[in-house]
DNA sequence: GACATGAGAGCAACCGTTTGCATTAATTGG
DNA sequence: CCAATTAATGCAAACGGTTGCTCTCATGTC
């Protein structure tokens, strides 16, 4: 059985309290004493238990991270940058997956509560009221969705759309079609605000898609519905979906970008790989990630021990951040011009 | 702040031990008891703290599941089937990435061990000694690698790459190339005897090159060693690094199927999106995490409560269970025939 | 009617830490 | 030389649960 904090006492001659000091205030012991101690402590294997610490510090030094979908390419970078983060400041990161489920989402969030300082909610699904009660149990921030009174961190797709749809109309697109992102989700929203408003300050028709699931299978599902529609150009909710799009399309005779442009979201490593590289709106995944942890530990320190809860939390936080990171279009090769330029009386 | 046992005791006008029976061994009260303790507990929105109750049962309820790395689509899909097959069983997993270093991998392994009834040490890069000194701690079983005395998950990719081999063989490749995997990996060590002995058997030359970062980046990178070399035909470490190749050839104006076959492992849902789809040997992912979850629950009811560690745990395990799943080549567009039927005189 | 039986609930010790307070010894100032 | 301070340590009460034991009844048995 794992060494106790007794037996290091017991070993090196002294009271717990002591061991216990040398570890989490070493500047009131003794250095003789300390270094007696840290030997003991070292020759028996000593590990501090956090789970006894956790409970009497209120602090468990865990930070629990819910991702929608952790097969998603978008979401490891993010992940990695979060533990990374974390681990600088002697944190754990536990993630945990949702499989884009509201119930699983709630549930998994319930769990984790107790067992770690806070939760970094990444796309989550569920509704605002749901998170702002959830906020009231744990500390949370929020990634990529806005929710009033919480600490949220945002790409601006907003602004990404708005690039895409203009690279689309510069290359004289004007039918284009927006493949919708899951349900619940205030990035797909966003989308949508940004692309339609651009679309009709430059005099282009944009259809809307969906919702769908946001994976190849979902993007590909949707090939024959983009042909049908006649559209020239599409963007779609991310580069997953983007990408079996173009394969869908392919499947269906429609090359890419000759006959049909296709723009992504993310800009995931995969992205440079397929045939056509996508061209796409790259998201600061691995910054959102390491900037949420650095806003959930600051709320950490804030909050006066065990003065969690209770209504109070989301409401008397003096400034309740909320980051919007830049998005920025990168152009590769799954656009192009349109195919029968000037056909819709663009240029003359 | 979250209620108490306490709390949900005095409420409920019952001493907390009878609370705490109405949760954790509910036929010990009285019916009309456990109703009314129970719409208190509702009622106050009482949770057990898992922590508390750790501390005494000395069970957490919580797994830890280290993989090498969270970006690598090998993992995700063992990481939901693992999260999925816990959670059936009340069970929470916390995944943890080790950037394929080995250093952090026995940081993270000290880490979870006191906050976690059992570690899942997935595709472990650490000295096998290591890896039997951290059983001693906590209990572990270990996926993709054998490690002896200890309970282990393995694919059987020796299978694995013997049937593509042959199949390269089957198409008339007599000069063949193996990609390594990274340093110690045991998956690599087994592909590497397996696919020499194959082709040993079949009059072929088998190059290996290696060892190598298991990524589209390290495939990638190897595109000119593998030209130099003047083979027909090459086998990747996985599907990664075989789509970096094939990448990589492509630049340098090597066709493949036509001028390389290129085979992978793994079969990730990407090798099915690129073009051309990848042959590959399919690894039974999803199943390997269910059985290692099973694995370690069923370890963990063995053992008697506060009975780990102290030199016993490994060997007095009365059966210490190996399984070893079984792979299957999925032949897809990435192979075809030896360029030059013939030169090598297979046929004739 | 005495007695064993068992169900239900309470009591209190315990899990491994942290931490406010009390105690002691050594140091400083006047 | 005494009082006041300070440094180092010990003491014991928490933290939020679980669980072996004890106690009280109500029931069933002969």
């Amino acid at each position: 059985m794992p060494a106790t904090i007794r037996d290091v006492a017991r070993a090196s001659g002294v009271h717990i309290s002591t061991v216990s000091r040398t570890f989490s205030a070493p500047h009131l012991v003794n250095p003789e004493t300390r270094v007696r101690v840290l030997a003991c402590a070292e020759d028996l294997g000593y590990r501090p238990n956090r789970a006894a610490r956790a409970l009497i510090t209120g602090r468990t030094h865990n930070i629990g991270l819910i991702v929608a979908d952790i097969a998603n390419p978008f979401f490891p970078p993010l992940i990695k940058a979060a533990e990374g983060q974390a681990r600088q400041r002697d944190y754990h990161v536990f993630v945990a997956d949702t499989n884009e489920d509201v119930i699983a989402e709630e549930d998994l969030v319930h769990a984790l509560a107790k067992q770690v300082d806070g939760v970094l909610l990444c796309s989550p699904r569920m509704s605002n009221s749901l998170i702002e009660q959830v906020s009231r149990e744990v500390p949370v921030v929020v990634i990529n969705r806005q929710v009033a009174g919480l600490p949220c961190v945002m790409m601006d797709v907003g602004q990404g759309a708005r690039a895409a749809i203009e690279h689309l109309l510069g290359l004289g697109h004007r039918r284009i079609a927006l493949l919708g992102g899951p349900r619940g989700s205030w990035t797909a929203r966003e989308m949508r605000r940004a692309a339609s408003a651009a679309a009709r300050a430059g005099g282009a028709e944009l259809t809307v898609i969906g919702p769908n699931q946001p994976t190849e299978t979902g993007g590909g599902a949707l090939a024959e519905q983009v042909r049908r529609g006649g559209v020239t150009a599409v963007l779609a909710y991310n580069d997953l979906m983007a990408i079996g799009l173009i394969e869908g399309l392919d499947a269906l005779g429609l090359r890419v970008p000759q006959d049909v442009s296709v723009i992504g979201v993310d800009d995931i490593a995969l992205s440079r790989l397929t045939r056509p590289k996508l061209t796409t709106v790259a998201t600061p995944t691995a910054a959102a990630g390491r900037t949420a942890v650095d806003m959930l530990l600051q709320l950490d320190s804030d909050a006066p021990r065990g003065a969690r809860g209770r209504g109070a939390a989301a409401s008397d936080r003096r400034t309740t951040a909320q980051v919007m990171l830049q998005t920025v279009l990168v152009v590769r090769d799954s656009t192009g011009p349109v195919p029968e330029p000037g056909r819709d009386g663009a240029g003359a």
